[in-house]
DNA sequence: CAGTGGTCTAGACCACAGG
DNA sequence: CTGTGGTCTAGACCACTGG
């Protein structure tokens, strides 16, 4: 059996998937060490390690040091999802693009809020509301506290034509943050803004991003009924 | 101003980190090619590389042949998901375990099931309908469909005790899949197995994965009210 | 056409962790 | 202690694509 030469990682990779899903190699076992595989190849052993890496990185590999490398018992899918401005992620499925402000001030935040932004519970932020429409249509209702302290362009910025969730993108990024997905039930005021009735089943994203120590802004974005995210694996 | 050497790639992804959140580098800039960086940092052109391909891969710089490294106009957030098997997910929290299984059976599909697993509409498939529990509550209502014809030896297994979210990653592992999450209102049913009022608003995820061309199971998961999943940026 | 990133190579040293 | 993956290097060629 005359193992063809593999000129490249991609084709080492396509070739080690191979055997994994073909049951040659099956999950828990160990398999050869890089350079093993180099000299099986026929390529170098750098080549082989990118592929594996690769691999491990989407979950399909267990690589330890001296342990050598393993098919996941259980590989963990890795889903990734693009979070895209929600004004190109519109525009890419060819629909119309519409915004409306809807409310503006500066407001003493709920507890949770300026407990979650590590702001003093009795200084005021930015408060935004605000619609995203799709062919003319609710897409996602934006409710953001914005941190002026870190961000002071924002108090001069009104939000009316541009998004907060474009503008902060452009003038005030972040270092790190944390995302999490969850349903929710539509409050009156929800609904009303939504086009959808009462208590209807949500999906909502909240968003809470830094800029090294400080928080910037602390956004949910409620979905119109039905909305879903999706990817592949 | 003496720039220090950098030894490593993430040494010197940090730098161009840093360079990106003091605004030195803004978004749309174009920033110098890979040989001049490692020239700058004392390098490599290789470790240079391995730094900015990292970078692109998260969504912050934008790289093409020809015209250069920019600093992503619109930092796409990708979110990475890890999805593992459910009993780790609770157990990783320290909580307690459990499992019943509500049905099984085999069944001709609903005609959206069929379509979407691109199975003879005609023939049934295998049907499963599950509870996990964390701390002994409901924790998320399973409800599946499997390929026999993909998957024969599942018509074999009870899943009296190992649930076919686990089994199947075992014994039937796929190619390549997709996964969706949504918001759902809680059906009769489903409010009465998870144990919360009819209406309400529950995160849920659908998958669909596949073993080349031929679909090998559909499952959507409900969780408890509440739930989310989250993730750094 | 020419400049850029993409990749491969052969060799080397190192960090880690299993036994 | 030793085998494994992790990484760096210097140099080379290639693929793509902007101008």
């Amino acid at each position: 059996m005359n193992t063809p030469t593999f000129r490249n990682w991609q084709s080492v990779q396509d070739e080690v998937l191979r055997r994994i899903h073909s049951r040659e190699w099956k999950p828990g076992d160990l398999i050869p060490n890089e350079t093993d595989l180099a000299l099986e190849f026929g390529c170098a052993r750098t080549t082989v390690n990118r592929a594996l890496r690769s691999l491990a990185d989407s979950g399909l590999l267990d690589r330890r040091r001296k342990a050598g490398t393993r098919v996941a018992l259980q590989p963990v899918a890795k889903a990734t999802l693009d979070i895209a401005v929600i004004r190109t992620e519109i525009e890419d499925r060819g629909q119309k693009y519409g915004y409306q402000l809807i409310e503006r001030r500066e407001l003493v935040p709920p507890i949770a809020v300026s407990a979650a932004m590590s702001t003093d519970a009795k200084e005021p932020l930015l408060h935004i509301r605000a619609l995203h429409l799709a062919n003319d249509a609710p897409y996602a209702l934006e409710l953001r506290w914005i941190n002026p302290y870190v961000v002071p362009d924002a108090l001069k910025e009104s939000f009316k034509s541009m998004s907060a969730n474009e503008w902060l993108l452009k003038y005030a990024p972040y270092t790190h943050g944390e995302i999490a997905f969850c349903a929710t039930a539509a409050t009156r005021d929800e609904a009303l803004v939504l086009n959808c009735p009462e208590q209807s089943a949500l999906f909502a994203i909240d968003r809470l991003t830094w800029d090294n120590d400080a928080s910037v802004t602390k956004v949910r974005l409620i979905f119109e009924p039905g909305h879903q995210i999706r990817t592949v694996l």
